[in-house]
DNA sequence: CCCTGTGAATTTATTCACAGCA
DNA sequence: TGCTGTGAATAAATTCACAGGG
């Protein structure tokens, strides 16, 4: 074995994960969890056959098993901590829906901001502290991965100074592309208004498919 | 001509145009503006070529011109209308954000909740309409997309309900599938938890990439 | 016989390499 | 010469098809 993963396919892991932690069920084929998250079967044979045989012929996989499974691959039994940058709107409005699900395998251990007004205040369980303590905090927790939702502006300094300080992970919500520059950090792009022009293409075009 | 435009394509196409508006140039290469937004020059050039020749070789492109091919292109010139679903802090978060970037092209005209406490009230410019009046809000502004940040529980039936009323295109924040059945129907679905799970197998991974 | 695991075929997307026009 | 436009080559991802164990 031994061969590179692809990218498509740890993507879709969480939503499995997702799947089978609500399902109430002591066995799943591929075929069901393929109708619950909207995947083929063989699509999703294939993504765990990369990680061993774990299903058994002829009957399927044991669910709680795979949920380990699949919690190990992604280094989620681990437990990963995250800072998000930024307690604007958006900051403060994805820690607080993040608060809500209970789902500890990603954990949101502080958020920064450069104003006073914020600084010291909490959003839900979680404080604000001050950029300055960037590097401190990110040493602290032992930092994996940082959410920004800062301004174009700043986030390009920031995520520069994360990236030094040993982030190598980011979701980046500012509308600036980050850390380009740097093989060794990988950033998720969320752009919701480039994700609204896409989709006006599509309105008009209605094609028939789906996208995940 | 006249084949098959990758979805790959569609994605990047929002990018370019969000740099052409802002560079204050007159004329561009395809190496400088894969520069400003992290593609290859090979593929903007190839991106561009599915939908005519804009360029003028050895020169570059005329940076007006092609702004307006592509915001034909994505049917922005003709003005979409989107609603947000959901008026608690992601969907308020999301319109605010949205509010302060001065970009007309995706127009958010109406919120929509259930809660009596919220109806009425404004987001920004935004009004926040009932549930109820759903149908009516669609037709009356032609809406073109929505954006669901609503519960789980609730994404599904109004999403159902808005692809009656003839939504074809959704931005789903709920973490389920919604209209999955339906290929008339475009979805794209954007889950922070999934986006996170996949980082942490990034982190460790540390793989030389990026991702847009 | 059912459902997994997997090579082989296909489709989709990216990169290369260069011909051709300003 | 410089940069576009594009066929050809490569790489990545998905789907097919079926062998094989329970």
């Amino acid at each position: 074995m031994q061969q590179r993963i692809p990218d498509a396919t740890i993507r879709r892991l969480p939503a499995y994960l997702r799947w089978l932690s609500t399902c109430n069920l002591e066995r799943v084929t591929s075929g069901i969890l393929g109708q619950a998250t909207g995947f083929s079967s063989e699509q999703i044979r294939k993504d765990l056959a990369y990680f061993g045989a774990f299903g058994t012929r002829g009957v399927g996989y044991e669910v709680k098993a795979l949920r380990q499974e699949i919690l190990h691959i992604l280094q989620l039994d681990h437990g990963v901590r995250a800072v998000v940058i930024g307690a604007g709107h958006l900051g403060t409005a994805l820690v607080r829906y993040v608060g809500q699900l209970h789902q500890r395998d990603v954990d949101i251990v502080a958020m920064v901001d450069n104003n006073p007004d914020v600084i010291g205040t909490k959003v839900g369980t979680v404080r604000v502290e001050s950029v300055d303590q960037l590097e401190r905090l990110v040493d602290d927790y032992d930092i994996g991965i940082a959410v920004l939702t800062l301004p174009a502006s700043a986030a390009v300094e920031v995520a520069e100074r994360l990236a030094d300080a040993g982030v190598h992970a980011f979701l980046n919500f500012a509308p600036v592309p980050v850390c380009s520059k740097r093989p060794d950090v990988f950033v998720q792009q969320i752009d919701l208004t480039l994700e609204m022009q896409a989709l006006s293409y599509f309105v008009q075009s209605r094609q028939p498919h789906h996208v995940k």
